[in-house]
DNA sequence: CTGTTAGCGCATTCAC
DNA sequence: GTGAATGCGCTAACAG
């Protein structure tokens, strides 16, 4: 393959090699004739400028990076669809790559962009709150980083999270107030910062509803489907929850499950609600409660910040937290059921 | 931010910028002790070689593209996990574009690729049989494409896709097992290459089970939640249909609420069975059969030809379909129900 | 409006 | 085993 390039081209049209170039940025004067005289020509040729070229010249890429942990929920499939979304309204390419949760793979991945691949990085931390050296290259690189859902506390970077301190208190309390006594708190990793801030609004809601706190209730679970069932399979059998709150919505489908198999009605034997955005939550069994989180705009809002710093050619970006709100969406999974009046719904 | 590049690298160690390359590919010879001192000195000084010098001296970018018309659900997410890890095996960097359905946009992103941005193209087609030309140019750049789950008939490329007619005849077979004689077929756009064979398989079955079709029992729909809702309910009302087959998850959901509103049971008064890759289908309500899609391994599978391609230096796929199986999970949705003779399950 | 020139950062000849 | 020279394809200054 004979490839075309821009000496052919000005050769096939005789002309100079900068008219060509002109030609294919808007911003230089040209004359119209000229200019698609040639467009038409290149069409015809099949030419294209080449892009590592014109990288190289202008060290610009034009390309960003998203870093996301897994794909095992919905949540970031949305949140790459909003991140995806800003990138092509500013005519960004986006490259993707998922850690499974693994702080190598991601120090790994963000050594390979320091090389110029990317202007700027998205992403949710894959790992907990130690070494972070890998995330110092992007600075001295002066690529911009911005976090969401997941951020490392020490690392100076926006990060756009939802306000999981706030849901978690509040659907909580939504547990509380349907006549939960007994609430059941699920968690993946409780000593990462959204594990953490989730479990905080949860004793907090506990401790001013006055219930007090059984450790027991507190179960911490893997990513393992059938090792996830077995925890709360232990959980029923230890103890005797009447309500259960999940961190993360894989938690909350294990639950439906086992409450099939052990015969457990929800809402009447137990109430669950979980963080989630499940489109589909209404057509589950029963209709889940969830604490509806913004995916979509999380991503795209991190993304816009991301552009914002390009754009101004800031290499960092502020650290600070913003917060989308999350909404609680109750369905039949938490409703109150009353049986000792007979005014049974 | 004085970047730090290979001139600079190579004057504080006294070296040339010859020897300083070599350091870094693993072929040429070097001096073992000269390399260790350039890695050292190049690792605190924070140098890596320039991607887009590189590539533009070898022409090779080490990124492959993925297009894929939607992420509305599990399939897609699932089916980029499959691609992303390939890639990832091989050493490759993978993009990713949504084009929301549109063709026009898959061509514009096409167009963004050619220019040496990526060396192959792994994609599920967002649009029917018409106008492909904007793949050509992939052909005419040598860029080698695979695509999964929808593609161009006409496009001389490897095709992978689940068995739709296969599976399809089946699905409706289930049904018709299952006791159902007036069966519904809902798709999305049945002039699109899947949405056809799909229809095919389903024609078929009735065929051979010997039930007379009614056209008012295919119901094509949009990708619009609340359309699909009406599309459905026109059904219903205009005829009554004892069991449905959804070519798409979407379809299945929109089904589900509607029973619920419409206070029909599933499966006493309705079958449903859909194409889906959902991994929650058994806690849906009622648990919900389904043909199973490997998505994850649609995608692996096409970005495991396209590796092969790249490898053998083919800067085309042969013309061939590979069809993975599906497999039909039965949920309660299709469970028989028989009142007529006290036997009732 | 167009051509000439120089150089982005690197990897590969070819010498030594 | 190492250095000097050359060019990948493009674009921005500068001249005219």
């Amino acid at each position: 393959m004979s490839q075309i390039n821009i000496k052919k081209l000005a050769a096939a049209l005789g002309l100079s090699t900068s008219t060509i170039s002109r030609a294919f940025r808007n911003n230089s004067d040209i004359n119209p004739l000229t200019k698609e005289r040639i467009l038409r020509m290149a069409d015809e040729l099949g030419y294209s400028p080449n892009l590592y070229a014109s990288n190289l010249r202008d060290s610009k890429s034009k390309t960003i990076a998203i870093i996301i942990p897994e794909f095992g929920n919905n949540f970031f499939s949305q949140a790459i669809k909003g991140i995806e979304k800003q990138a092509r309204y500013n005519g960004y390419h986006t490259l993707i790559y998922v850690t499974e949760d693994d702080v190598e793979q991601e120090a790994s991945f963000i050594r390979s962009l320091c090389n110029g691949r990317v202007e700027g990085v998205v992403m949710s931390a894959s790992g907990e709150g130690l070494k972070h050296s890998h995330l110092n290259l992007l600075r001295e690189k002066g690529i911009p980083l911005v976090f969401f859902d997941r951020c490392y506390e020490d690392v100076e970077a926006t990060c756009v999270t939802g306000n999981d301190y706030d849901s978690s208190y509040e659907a909580t309390q939504h547990l509380v107030a349907n006549g939960c006594k007994r609430i059941a708190y699920l968690v993946v990793n409780k000593s990462i910062s959204i594990g953490k801030t989730r479990m905080q609004g949860y004793l907090d809601a506990l401790k001013d509803a006055d219930l007090t706190l059984d450790d027991n209730l507190i179960v911490e679970c893997t990513n393992d489907r059938d090792e996830i069932y077995k925890a709360i399979k232990r959980l029923f059998e230890k103890t005797k929850p009447d309500g259960v709150f999940a961190s993360v919505e894989r938690l909350a489908m294990a639950m439906l499950r086992y409450c099939v198999d052990a015969k457990l009605d929800i809402p009447m034997d137990i109430k669950l609600i979980c963080f989630s955005c499940l489109e589909i939550a209404d057509v589950l069994n029963p209709p889940l409660s969830t604490v509806n989180q913004p995916a979509f705009e999380m991503g795209a809002r991190a993304a816009e910040i991301l552009f914002e710093a390009l754009h101004n050619k800031q290499t960092i970006t502020k650290k600070q937290q913003i917060q989308l709100s999350s909404s609680i969406i109750p369905r039949i999974s938490t409703e109150k059921r009353i049986f000792d009046d007979n005014t049974e719904t």
